[in-house]
RNA sequence: GGGACUAUGGUGAAGUGGUUAUCACAUCGCUCUGUGGCAGCGAGGUCAUGGGUUCGAGUCCCAUUAGUCCCC
């Protein structure tokens, strides 16, 4: 299932064949965020054109689907494959929502992931009820309840190639002893999980994957306790979880990778600016998924080698050079300036502004599938390290 | 020559005389880390100019200037 082909010598970065029932995955690889089942804006044959890999998408978001096509197997994959093209699909376990709902702001959410609310006492986890079998929750009024069965259900019935475990996942704000009770949880609803798992591939042709997810908040103690006890679980693969504050991701990963087996592959969970992304890759990571690509590309920030470009502002209204010069993406071959990307994304025309977010979506991803790319050849090169330095060198952000 | 109307950030508009002048678009700046639908947050006006009335004027009065329209 997983192949490491070389690892680096300098660091723990690592390259590797993820092989799963939709294909196989390069690695280290960029895991795009599809949520709802689509990348907003892109047909499959856009995103044939971005290199991407593989697409993560959201259990939370898909449930009502799952709930409408219950009785037909398989819909749901097709749709996704319909949407994505053939290409290997994660879902996440819906185990994040225990957080994002927890606080239903959704610009407070960040907030409280980065730590910077510290001071702020309305940050609590108070829209929600977490017991020993899963989370009860409020959503469009109407009482809801997620669990590791249920997940690990309508994960199987999604269809994707690759799952992930219910977990509890904790803030920077949280203190020591709330990150030990949701540690506790966590582990008891992996083993459930893989329990549930296992029911649920004895008929299946293709069978799933699993991963656990590593958590324990940013205490070292925690993390290293986690990491051993899901990295010992039959799981396989597994997930990093949790929030960090700024540059603690490298510490935390320090703490964790040496934990767990190496013949298996790790994902980050929610990770991936520029940055992190060799961080990451440095310290162990073979996949790692972020909404940032996509996101911003929607919100008009193009990457380039040497960092990003806000493309709204007026100064490129009347620049007709492409996004960056040299670039292969499907926008910058197509001759796309930045002033007509501009005039699109600018737009109050909901096609037209569509479009816009179409051709800087194209870039991104392909420029975040180029960078892996570029990755994977340093460290096949056995010249990772190099790579490392002159990229962030250039790239300012 | 006579008369009417208008004059508020870059643009277009709102503003019964009373705390830090409102909105949209544009501009500039910041943000986005297990997203979800033309993103969010923030900055820049002292209200054409000069006087006057008033405790207090963008808001009332006068003059000047500019523009638009009408009459001769």
């Amino acid at each position: 299932m997983f192949e490491v082909l070389k690892k680096d010598k300098r660091t723990k970065a690592r390259l590797g064949l993820l092989k799963t029932p939709h294909g196989i995955i390069k690695t280290p690889s960029y895991v795009f965020v599809g949520t709802y089942g689509r990348i907003l804006h892109l047909s499959r044959n856009d995103i044939k054109n971005t290199k991407t890999q593989v697409i993560i998408s959201n259990t939370f978001h898909l449930w009502d689907k799952v709930e409408s096509y219950k009785n037909s197997k398989s819909v749901i994959r097709n749709e996704l494959t319909r949407n994505f093209g053939k290409l290997p699909i994660m879902t996440d376990s819906g185990g994040f929502q225990v957080l994002s709902l927890a606080f239903s702001d959704k610009n407070k959410v960040g907030k409280f992931m980065t730590g910077e609310a510290k001071a702020d006492k309305s940050y609590k986890r108070s829209k929600i009820k977490i017991t020993e079998k899963g989370v009860h929750f409020l959503f469009n009024g109407k009482k809801m309840f997620l669990g590791p069965e249920l997940s690990m259900k309508l994960q199987e019935k999604i269809g994707a190639d690759i799952l992930f475990a219910f977990d509890h996942i904790t803030s920077p704000l949280d203190t020591y002893k709330y990150n030990q009770k949701a540690l506790r949880l966590t582990n008891k609803w992996a083993k459930i999980c893989l329990k549930e798992h296992a029911t649920n591939q004895k008929n299946r042709a293709n069978k799933q994957i699993l991963f656990g997810i590593v958590q324990g908040g940013l205490f070292k103690d925690l993390r290293i306790q986690s990491a051993k006890s899901i990295g010992s679980m039959p799981f396989d693969g597994f997930g990093i979880g949790g929030s960090y504050t700024k540059k603690q991701i490298a510490k935390v990963l320090k703490w964790i990778i040496p934990h767990l087996p190496e013949e298996k592959p790790r994902h980050l969970l929610g990770v991936g600016k520029v940055e992190d992304i060799f961080e990451a890759i440095e310290n162990g990571v073979d996949t790692f998924d972020c909404v940032i690509p996509t996101r911003e590309a929607r919100h008009g920030r193009l990457y380039t080698k040497t960092g990003y470009i806000d493309i709204r502002r007026g100064y490129y209204s009347k620049d007709k050079k492409i996004t960056e010069t040299g670039c292969g993406c499907f926008t910058c071959t197509k001759k796309i300036s930045r002033a007509k990307i501009r005039e699109l994304i600018k737009s109050k025309d909901r096609i037209l502004n569509a479009q816009g977010q179409r051709w800087c979506l194209m870039h991104n991803m392909w420029f975040f599938n180029n960078l892996l790319e570029d990755i994977r050849k340093s460290i096949a090169g056995g010249k990772f390290k190099e790579f490392k330095k002159k990229t962030l060198t250039k790239f300012k952000s």
